[in-house]
RNA sequence: CGGGGCGUAGCGCAGCCUGGUAGCGCACUACACUGGGGGUGUAGUGGUCGCAGGUUCAAAUCCUGCCGUCCCGACCA
């Protein structure tokens, strides 16, 4: 890009671009989407040319796109302000020595990207900033009576993603709101906490978003009191589970199973091993057997390291017809590191037998059954020898030592831990995430106040989220048609579409389109004009549409010799005629105003 | 990282099996007609067929390796 080397002398209204002009605008729709798109908001962001990709996970947000994005931007950051927090700015960068001190540098994992600079000196791209905060604030503030203080940032984050996907909703590089609060007592902490789930809630309810607040696990990030934010949809990565009469809400990964009541009834068979050739999976068995998956075991092996580093293997019993929790798994065997099935290598070695023939009889290994596993008798399970399982096996009589706990999630149709309904599952994409993280970081890399006795204490601290690209995309998972998006008002890229009907050939509706134009922008709206002068009414239309325009006026002659206009609310199938005196005042009472 | 698919014009695709001329639709340019829901016609622009080797007189096509990319599983705003 050649940047201009001379002033230029003199600018009149004239000569700048009027931005909101269709033929001075860039709309670069498509009728055709890219081969790769899978959900509906990757699809509808690329053929109303929002986005564009650079490589997978890198997106550049095209000006009708980044429109959008501004607007969500700014209602974060409106509502943060209000919520009293500051905001700062802080690099993307950021040198190793920080992150080592916090004991990440080691944690983190490949999705850190770690680059070096030119003196060799190691740093990452910020996937998130929880270290250069602490060490801002622990040099900044020394006093619990600075306290309690909250801090955010409007920034891109970078996260070498595993597998970027669905366009804007999953990307390597984002833009994140993070906010960090500190404080000198857990009451203080948790009522910044509250504040700030109050202040997620307005912002997705301003940006029209239909979503719910759930109980969450605090994964990586740390610490102990946890909520994530998830807008409704089909498309959601999430699993999130509702309480059909109370408030209970949580993402699967935190639900609580409620333990069967009563113990396992007395063993009425014998412990029988019989051949099963061929059969591997719960399904085969249950079809051999003549059985239902609830009556047999299911038999995983999962290998993590344990705290010296030494990877150890472990039996997990489940119903077979329920899934492993892993979170849940990890947190019962007091695991720091993540699991992951074994191998059939691993399995081989250690038990001298496949993965499809597993049980819990004999099998060498420390054993957590689950808690609707633990009350099963007579079941059906391996019998760890290739091609054979047991039939009549029971607790107690067939097996080991083994420990009982929750490490399944919960199903649709389960009691609710709150003890009101049953559970409901419907999919989430998750927007917003908030935490407790008390003193993990504060205590790492030594951030401390004195207290009102004068002695050093350790900060709390909270820190919270918000998807800011990843809203964009929510927003159009939720709304959306076979015509295009429909864009929630207050974050639409135009609230107004002026759409001229032959202006080329007609001076009235040229003239009719200018004065409305000049109208509506003055009162304060954003109105795209379609005033390319041979562009076609259907693909005007089907471009309105597709860009998602909440409100829609057509201009065309005949209207205009009985006086009036066409106005269409972009979820409405019917023209509504407007009189041309009213226009500006219906567009008033209806339109959302910007500003 | 494991499993699978795909790389041919800006986008969507055909051609590959059976080696020999790179093709279609959309978009784009020009002109004409048309003009109330992606119109019609004529004439055009645009591709080292992902990259590198190999086989062959000859490779988009066959072989090998690499790269990119997407989907499904384990992580996260």
């Amino acid at each position: 890009m050649i940047l201009h080397r001379k002033m230029i002398p003199l600018v009149t209204s004239k000569h700048l671009r009027e931005t909101m002009r269709a033929s001075q605008y860039l709309i670069t729709t498509k009728k055709d989407s890219p081969a790769d798109a899978e959900v509906i908001s990757h699809k509808l962001m690329l053929r109303a040319g929002m986005i564009r990709k650079v490589a997978s996970g890198l997106y550049s947000w095209m000006p009708l796109g980044l429109r959008v994005f501004r607007k969500v931007e700014s209602i974060v950051r409106e509502e943060m302000d209000r919520s009293g927090a500051l905001e700062m700015l802080m690099p993307v960068v950021q040198p190793a020595d920080l992150w080592a001190e916090s004991g990440r540098w080691g944690q983190f994992g490949p999705e850190l990207l770690r680059i070096k600079d030119r003196h060799d000196r190691e740093f990452c791209l910020g996937p998130t900033h929880e270290e250069v905060i602490t060490d801002i604030i622990r040099n900044e503030i020394s006093s619990y009576k600075q306290l309690p203080a909250n801090f955010y940032q409007i920034q891109t984050k970078f996260r070498d993603e595993r597998r970027p996907r669905f366009g804007v909703m999953r990307t390597r590089e984002f833009c994140m709101k993070d906010a960090y609060s500190f404080h000198s007592n857990a009451a203080s902490l948790q009522e910044t906490y509250d504040i700030m789930h109050a202040t997620y809630s307005t912002i997705f309810e301003r940006a029209g978003l239909i979503f719910r607040a759930v109980l969450a696990d605090t994964g990586s990030i740390g610490g102990s009191h946890s909520h994530e934010f998830h807008v409704l949809a089909e498309s959601g990565e999430d699993a999130i589970v509702f309480s059909s009469e109370g408030d209970y809400a949580a993402n699967i990964e935190k639900a609580a199973a409620l333990a069967p009541e009563g113990a396992a009834p007395s063993p009425q068979l014998e412990l029988t091993e019989i051949a099963t050739p061929g059969v591997h999976t719960i399904a085969d068995l249950c079809q051999f057997l003549d059985v239902e998956p609830a009556e047999t075991l299911k038999s995983l092996i999962i290998s993590a390291e344990d705290d010296s580093g030494k990877t150890q293997l472990y039996g997990l019993m489940l119903r077979g017809d329920h899934e492993l929790n892993e979170v849940k798994a990890q947190e019962v065997l007091g695991l720091t590191s993540k699991i992951s099935f074994a191998t059939e290598k691993q399995i081989k070695e250690a038990l001298k037998c496949s993965p499809g023939s597993i049980g819990p009889t004999n099998l060498g290994l420390p054993l957590v059954v689950d808690s609707s596993a633990a009350v099963l008798s007579d079941f059906a399970c391996g019998a760890n020898h290739d091609g054979y399982h047991f039939t009549g096996a029971n607790w107690q009589r067939d097996t080991g030592d083994y420990m009982v706990a929750d490490i399944r999630n919960v199903v649709a149709g389960d009691a609710s831990p709150d003890g009101r309904g049953i559970l409901e599952i419907k999919r989430g994409i998750e927007v917003g995430h908030i935490f407790q993280l008390g003193t993990k970081y504060s205590e790492a890399m030594n951030a401390t106040v004195l207290d009102e006795n004068g002695k050093q204490q350790f900060m709390s601290m909270g820190c919270y989220g918000i998807g800011v690209s990843r809203i964009v995309a929510a927003a159009i998972e939720q709304n959306n048609d076979e015509n295009g998006i429909i864009w929630p008002e207050s974050i639409a890229p135009f609230q107004v579409a002026i759409v001229p009907i032959n202006m080329h050939k007609s001076d009235s509706v040229k003239q009719t389109c200018e004065t409305l134009y000049t109208q509506l922008t003055e009162s304060g709206y954003e109105v795209l004009f379609m005033d390319e002068a041979k562009a076609r009414l259907g693909g005007m239309l089907a471009d309105v549409e597709l860009i998602g325009i909440p409100h829609r006026i057509v201009v065309g002659d005949r209207g205009l010799e009985a006086g009036t206009l066409e106005y269409r609310h972009r979820r409405d199938s019917e023209n509504q005629h407007i009189a041309l005196n009213d226009i500006v005042n219906f567009i008033k009472e209806h339109a959302f105003k910007n500003s």
